[in-house]
DNA sequence: ACCGTATGTCATTAT
DNA sequence: CCATAATGACATACG
């Protein structure tokens, strides 16, 4: 088990990494979808587990230049982007296995019951893992339709996200096709782009060849100059040097970032070279792809920063699922390089997982949510961050379902407490019975896509809470009281019967009619107000800091970038000037053997001391006395001869 | 006891 | 004007 959860942990720091490569690029299809800004992309960075802030105030940053001082994010973002752009260039031995996964997605997405034929490969597949993939398919699957789009569930999950059906919105089913409908024109803008990205890919090597373009005309210009200027020795040193002061400073870091990624193709190969067979391999692969559903959908639930890039990245994922029913033609090359990094992700973080049966895996999903929320430091906190701001179609979704979770709930009391010792309990079984707020919040935060999608997990968490959870299982009461914030005390105290989850999140046209329609008083009305400052000062305030460290972060890597970059001018100065000296000490040999060829009118050779060589601005050398500063001393020095001469 | 870190909260300002 | 984000400053908990 440890093992397995380290594999997990160190499966999941890849997956996060490349997930939010593909959530740069799924933001691209929101982009398109024309619901979101695009600067929503920036939400996607790594860094932006806690962002909350729609960052329009960026809008001058699309560039990737002059990025906001106070969004360090950017930088990673588009370095990002940078990679992704690499992983589409390292070429297309990958894409048959792409397409498979593919199909198995539509399948499960779009036809359940025809899911048989397609998708009986995965022979070993157990039905929980089968039916939780698809639940994690649909999970994905409902995203781009902001949640209207939910299937029916397995019995495992149907109890815990069961509360999903419980909180499904009776118009979703047909709002779903509408939306399908309408998106259908985005989907195929999106695929188009992958196409043409993907033609691009095929052309070339695109990011190599934009790194020639970008990189190597500058300096091949630089080196034309400095071969004319020295023409005579340690050019070639110098050459290499001038080429690589121009280069290395960015292609460097571009090449060893390329490297790291090619490593992680490689393996993944490998990892399908090490089956026996092309059908073991797709069953591992699918295997693989089931626990990646697995933790897509924990992730989903209780984790952060994963399922941040999750929730985003399903977006073009599940779009190109939907458009498999329309048009393949396109959407295969737009899908499967989607798809392929689904893949590659799931052989970089599963590698290991291969030998452990599927039960073991059921319960690994299980622990995975409790390992998530363990490693997610930050505490939930950050995953309360945000819903998307007022203005995102997320919002009227977030109305419906709060005012549904407002119901359901019966008290602000036990959310907290539910969720808290959720884990304790998921650790038997993935049956375990979720309580219908944290599903019905879990569907809300599933669809907040331009943040962190995953504010369900509980603000309520305190620190000690991992250590409770092993020390003792048992007074799960006391616990609770014990992790409650001070907010959630207060708020039990004056019988406020919200969470502080909900009294945070929710949108303020609702905060405000609960405020006026419940018939609160005034201290109750004062409470909420001040615990909904206080959660959102909280999240600002884990952003900030988070800000504060990116930015020192960054500076940082700046500083030993121009220290670098300082040594390197500095040798090249050396090199120079070391060249120089070489050049000058030639020219004055030559100039000496010329003028000891040459004679005045008295038929003396011409002195190196007196006359020197002069190379002219039409090319021609002529020589020229040397002008002494003691020469006026000297007297009658006024034998100025010239004598054009040509070499 | 002291220190460093993490986190929550408040006050203030900016958006 | 209000809600909210951002942030400095302070308090507290914890290792």
């Amino acid at each position: 088990m440890q093992i397995a959860k380290k594999y997990f942990s160190e499966g999941l720091i890849q997956l996060t990494i490349l997930l939010s490569l593909v959530g740069v690029r799924v933001d691209i299809d929101s982009y398109l979808t024309g619901y979101y800004s695009p600067l929503a992309e920036i939400n996607v960075g790594p860094s932006s587990a806690y962002i909350q802030t729609p960052f329009h105030i960026l809008r001058d940053t699309l560039d990737g230049n002059g990025v906001h001082p106070k969004c360090p994010e950017l930088d990673s973002f588009f370095a990002s982007r940078r990679l992704l752009d690499e992983v589409r260039s390292l070429g297309s031995p990958r894409f048959p296995t792409q397409l498979n996964a593919w199909l198995v997605h539509q399948v499960s997405a779009t036809d359940r019951a025809e899911h048989g034929p397609s998708t009986s490969d995965d022979t070993d597949s157990s039905p929980g893992l089968e039916d939780l993939r698809d639940e994690a398919g649909c999970d994905s699957e409902h995203l781009p339709a902001r949640g209207q789009e939910v299937e029916q569930t397995s019995p495992e999950l149907g109890q815990g996200p069961g509360g999903a059906e419980a909180c499904v919105f009776p118009q979703q089913v047909d709002e779903a096709k509408v939306k399908e409908e309408e998106e259908a024109f985005p989907i195929t803008q999106l695929a188009h782009s992958s196409m043409l990205e993907q033609e691009s890919l095929f052309d070339g090597n695109p990011i190599l060849s934009d790194l020639e373009h970008r990189y190597a005309s500058p300096p091949s210009s630089t080196v034309v100059d400095w071969s004319n200027l020295l023409s005579v020795t340690d050019f070639d040193e110098l050459d290499s040097l001038v080429n690589l002061s121009e280069l290395d400073a960015d292609i460097t870091s571009a090449i060893s970032q390329d490297v790291s990624l090619h490593d992680a193709t490689v393996s993944s190969a490998g990892a399908f070279g090490a089956g026996s067979g092309r059908s073991e391999s797709r069953t591992v692969a699918q295997q693989r792809r089931t626990l990646l559903r697995l933790e897509l959908l924990n992730s989903t639930l209780s984790d952060a920063s994963p399922g941040m890039a999750v929730g985003l990245a399903a977006l073009p994922f599940a779009s190109v699922c939907n458009l498999t029913g329309n048009a393949s033609s396109q959407s295969l090359l737009g899908g499967c390089l989607d798809e392929a990094v689904f893949d590659q992700i799931n052989q970089l973080g599963l590698e290991g997982l291969d030998s452990i049966d599927n039960q073991l895996m059921n319960s690994l999903g299980c622990v995975d949510s409790q390992g998530l929320e363990d490693l997610d430091s930050d505490s939930g906190l950050s995953l309360e961050s945000s819903y998307g701001g007022p203005a995102s179609p997320g919002s009227s979704e977030m109305s419906s379902s709060s005012s549904l979770y407002c119901e359901d709930e019966g008290g602000a009391t036990g959310y907290s407490s539910d969720v808290d010792s959720l884990p304790s309990k998921g650790m038997m079984d993935h049956t375990t019975v979720w309580p219908p707020v944290d599903l019905s919040e879990n569907v809300w935060h599933d669809h907040s896509y331009s943040s962190p999608a995953f504010l369900n997990k509980p603000s309520l968490k305190l620190p000690q809470k991992t250590e409770a959870f092993s020390d003792d299982d048992d007074d799960g009461s006391q616990l609770e009281e014990r992790e409650l914030s001070r907010d959630e005390l207060r708020a039990r105290a004056m019988y406020i019967p919200f969470s502080v989850l909900q009294i945070v999140n929710m949108p303020v046209e609702e905060f405000m009619e609960i405020l006026d329609g419940h018939g609160f008083t005034p201290a109750q009305v004062t409470l909420l107000r001040d615990i909904r400052r206080r959660g959102k000062n909280k999240l600002a305030a884990q952003n900030c800091r988070k800000r504060k460290l990116d930015a020192i972060t960054g500076l940082q890597e700046e500083v030993e970038r121009l220290q670098a970059q300082r040594d390197r001018l500095l040798r090249e100065k050396q090199l120079t000037a070391k060249t120089m000296g070489a050049v000058g000490h030639q020219i004055r040999q030559l100039t000496r053997d010329v003028l000891a060829r040459l004679r005045d009118g008295s038929g003396l050779p011409l002195s190196p001391e007196r006359f020197t060589l002069q190379c002219g601005a039409n090319g021609r050398v002529v020589i020229q006395p040397i002008r002494r500063p003691v020469s006026a001393s000297a007297g009658n020095k006024t034998d100025k001869r010239k004598k054009g001469k040509k070499q």
